[in-house]
DNA sequence: AACTATTTATAAGA
DNA sequence: TTCTTATAAATAGTT
C-alpha cells in the first residue's frame, strides 16, 4: 500500500515500527469512524502500542469514561425501565461483582503503596538530618538516578495501567444499548 | 475507494447499507490484524451492526479469553442456550455505576500519588546536587533497595491485576450476545 | 459472490 | 515529526 509491498510480519526496525504503528492506527480509526458513520454502527477499539500505551476510539466517545459511565447508566435506568416489566433482577451480574472485587483489591494495593510512599518520603525528608550524622552510607549518583528512574517508572506504569483499565471499562459501555449518537470527533473526511 | 466517491453519511438504502457494513467490517478487521502483526500490538474491536449484532476481533484471541472467563464465572451461566430473548436488560447499571465510582476514586489516588512522586523526585534531584557539597547522604543502600523492592512488588501485583481486569472487561462485552462472527483467523494476506 | 474502475491508504523518501 | 508521491490495497457500483 505504499512504495513497496511489505511482508506481513513484525517490522524489525523499532523506528519504522513506531512510524508504521502511528500511521496505521490513524488509518484504522478512520476506517472505524467511516464504518460507524456509513452504517450507523456502534463500535469500540482499544489498541495497545508495542510500548504498552493504550489508544482507543469509539462511537460514542470512549473518553472521559467514568463520567460517561455514571451519566449513561443514569439515563439507562430511566429510559429502558419505562416499559420494561420484564426487567427483573437477573442472575448475571456476578461477573461485574467479581470485577468489582478485583477493583477493590487493586484499590487496596494502591492505597498501601500510597502509605508506603509517604513513609519513604519521610525517609527522604529526614535524610537531610541524617546526612550530617552519617557521613558514610551515601548513595552514588548512579544509585540516585536508578532510584529516580524507578520511581518514575513505577508511577508511569501505574498510570498506564489505569488508562488501560479505563479503556477496557469504556468498551463495556458498548455492551449496553444505544445511546443517541453522541457526535464524535469527525475522522470522516 | 470504489467506482464512485460516496458521501460520508449513513447509507440510506438498507440493502446497500448491509453490504457496506459487511465489506467494511471485513476491511476493518483486516486492517486491525495487519496492525497487530506488523507492530506486535494487542487490540480489540467490537462492532455492533445496524441490526444490533455484535462482531468482534481481537489479538490475542478475544474469544478464547472470553470463553475462559465465562467458564470461570459460570456459576450463574444460564445463557448458554440459544434463546435470544431480549427482555432482560438488567440491573447492571447500578453495578457499573459502582464500578465507575471506584475507577474514579482510583484515578484520584493515582493522581495524588503521581504528585507525591514528583515531589519526592525533586528531593532526590536536589539531594543529588547536595551530594557534591556534603559528604553525606540520606538513604542507605539497604533502605533504598527495600523501598525499591516494595514498589516493584506492588507494581507487579497491580499490573497483573489490571491485566485480569482488562481481560474481564473485554469479555464482558461478549458475554451475553455472542458475536456471530469472531474474525480471528489470519486476515493478513 | 465476483468483477473493476476508482478512490484511499500508506511505505519510502525528503 | 510532517509532507510528498509512487504504489499497494480497499471498495462502490455493477454483473
Amino acid at each position: 500500500m505504499g512504495r513497496r509491498k511489505i511482508k506481513m510480519e513484525m517490522v524489525q526496525d523499532m523506528n519504522t515500527r513506531q512510524v508504521t504503528f502511528s500511521k496505521r492506527r490513524t488509518g484504522l480509526f478512520k476506517k472505524a469512524s467511516e464504518l460507524a458513520t456509513l452504517c450507523n454502527a456502534e463500535l469500540g477499539i482499544v489498541v495497545f502500542s508495542p510500548g504498552g500505551k493504550p489508544y482507543s476510539y469509539g462511537k460514542p466517545n470512549l473518553e472521559a469514561v467514568t463520567e460517561r459511565f455514571m451519566r449513561e447508566c443514569d439515563d439507562d435506568d430511566e429510559d429502558s425501565n419505562g416499559d420494561e416489566e420484564e426487567g427483573r433482577v437477573n442472575n448475571r451480574p456476578k461477573q461485574v461483582k467479581k470485577m468489582s472485587e478485583r477493583l477493590d483489591w487493586l484499590n487496596q494495593k494502591i492505597e498501601a503503596e500510597k502509605q508506603r510512599g509517604e513513609r519513604g518520603q519521610e525517609k527522604l525528608e529526614s535524610g537531610g538530618d541524617v546526612r550530617y550524622n552519617k557521613p558514610v552510607e551515601m548513595l552514588t549518583i548512579d544509585e540516585l538516578k536508578e532510584y529516580k528512574d524507578m520511581l518514575q517508572g513505577v508511577h508511569g506504569r501505574i498510570q498506564g495501567q489505569a488508562k488501560q483499565m479505563q479503556a477496557s471499562a469504556s468498551l463495556m459501555l458498548l455492551y449496553k444499548k444505544k445511546a443517541p449518537a453522541n457526535a464524535n470527533e469527525d475522522l470522516d473526511s
